[in-house]
RNA sequence: AGAGAGAUGGCAGAGUGGUUUAAUGCGGCGGUCUUGAAAACCGUUGUCCCGCGUAAGCGGGACCGGGGGUUCGAAUCCCUCUCUCUCUACCA
């Protein structure tokens, strides 16, 4: 959620930076300082009649101590109603506000200056690109033949416990996705990170402040009995750690990284190109989190994008990096890379990570802030990204790392696997 | 899940209808003293909103778990929800 008083100032600054995101802001903008100068009126007025209020109260009491009764009874009709007015005033500044929060919460991160313009996802502009090319030959094949060969992932006994998206991985394939799971959290705490392990089901108050709530609630799987959600992303409970905190200056940055499963119901995303792994109900990723200094954030946005790189060639993937252009960003985002592996048995780019910066977009919701030098409080900067998302980085080293007598383990994951192929 | 007890500032902990502007202690910050530190002493101390001001700040309002009620006036009384603790039961 952008800042009103930011709004206030720049509103028209505002309006032009969101046509990069192909956003039309100016009526909504409009409306949102209309329905702000109205809730400022009355909440001007209510202090006033609160204060009167008070000095009646509390003249009255001053006199019924002094045992002036008959004055303080004289003063105690006058008083009456001043509450009901109150009261009445209350109700209106609510519903103001939340006409200002609905308008608020519709208005799209304003994109940095370095995002390019464009409206898809073919617009993105490719910013890296390593050279970790496939070191398999001949025919290759999709990952989803060659599981069914070893019998590693089971897609037909997951449909039979849960539903289609939700795989069981089997004996070498199981222990390779461990293997990952692991491998990806210990170079993410050798960089820094900090681990945690928080928990998969969350409360709809997190679910707002991360923004997956009001609008994306179809992402999400709902326990409604416990009004609950799965989370469809680490980056929802290990943000809200920090929902409502106030840290301290040398407390940044703060660097955190969690391996969770990730629910999402991906309702009407379905599709020929998204076969096996590509796309899942319930797939497992490592997070990584920061939150930093304003005046950081950006530089913080290329040591994570460089973090995850890195990660990616040491697995010996083919990758490529992206700067997503501004009508291919999400909502909360200021600017995101995505980084791709090539599946070389689909043929296909895969993302396995996005990183993000989403400036205070994030934390103004969460109310996240800290203690700048002068004691000043202000708003933190928070930036996340995947470290990776393992389903499509699992695809990507079976069909990589494929040959005509087994799967080649990555050499970083062979003191994790315990093997070196699986055949 | 049943019974009981609770929820007050960064922490501990008073406060059961009216100078409460929430006592006091600890912690934190600043200072005096000291070669430096400790101790002692003095001062200071949260969050949000509105207005004025370039600003430091000043003025007003709100906040004692959340919401509602009674009252001229609520941390205090009533209702309700949530959470925590203790005991019992159950459980990996």
């Amino acid at each position: 959620m952008l800042e009103i008083s930011t709004l206030r100032l720049h509103s028209e600054e505002i309006t032009q930076k969101l046509l990069i995101k192909n956003f039309p802001a100016e009526n909504i903008i409009k409306e949102v300082l209309s329905a702000d100068q109205q809730k400022r009126e009355l909440q001007t007025e209510l202090d006033t009649i609160n204060a009167s209020g008070n000095r009646s109260a509390k003249e009255i009491g001053r006199l019924m101590t002094t045992g002036q009764n008959a004055e303080a009874e004289k003063l105690k009709i006058e008083a009456t109603g001043f509450r009901e007015k109150a009261k009445e005033l209350e109700q209106k500044i609510r519903e103001a506000e939340t006409a200002l929060e609905e308008l608020l919460v519709r208005i799209p991160n304003t994109p940095s200056e370095k995002v390019p313009a464009g409206k898809t996802a073919a617009d993105n502009k490719p910013v890296y690109e390593n050279d970790c090319k496939p070191t398999a030959t001949g025919t290759l094949f999709p990952h989803w033949d060659i599981i069914k060969k070893y019998d590693i992932i089971d897609f037909e006994t997951g449909i039979k416990i849960s539903g289609p998206g939700f795989p069981v991985y089997k004996g070498k394939g199981a222990r390779l996705l461990r293997a990952l799971i692991n491998y990806c959290l210990d170079e993410a705490c050798k960089a820094g990170y900090k681990e945690m392990i928080p928990p998969v089901f969350v409360n709809s108050a997190s679910a707002y402040a991360t923004g997956q709530l009001p609008d994306k609630d179809g992402m999400m799987y709902e326990m409604k009995e416990d009004k609950l959600y799965a989370i469809p992303t680490a980056e929802v409970p290990l943000t809200n750690i920090y929902r409502d905190v106030i840290l301290k200056e040398e407390d940044l940055p703060v660097k955190i990284t969690g391996y969770t499963p990730c629910f999402r119901r991906e309702a009407g995303s379905w599709g020929a190109d998204v076969r096996g792994l590509n796309r899942l109900h319930q797939f497992d990723k490592v997070e990584i989190v920061q939150i930093c200094k304003p005046e950081n954030s950006y530089l913080t946005l290329e040591e994570m994008r460089n973090f995850v790189q890195n990660l990616i060639i040491s697995l010996g993937l083919h990758s490529r990096t992206l700067l997503l252009c501004g009508g291919d960003m999400s909502f909360t985002s200021a600017m995101t890379y995505d980084l791709e592996v090539f599946a070389a048995g689909q043929k296909k780019w895969l993302e396995v990570s996005s990183v993000s910066n989403f400036e205070t977009f994030q934390a103004n919701r969460l109310r996240l802030r800290f203690k700048d030098a002068n004691k000043k409080t202000q708003l933190a900067h928070t930036l996340n990204g995947s470290a990776l998302g393992l389903a499509r980085i699992l695809a990507a080293i079976i069909e990589n790392y494929q040959t005509p007598d087994g799967i080649i383990v990555p050499e970083v994951l062979r003191a994790y696997t315990g093997f070196e192929k699986i055949f």
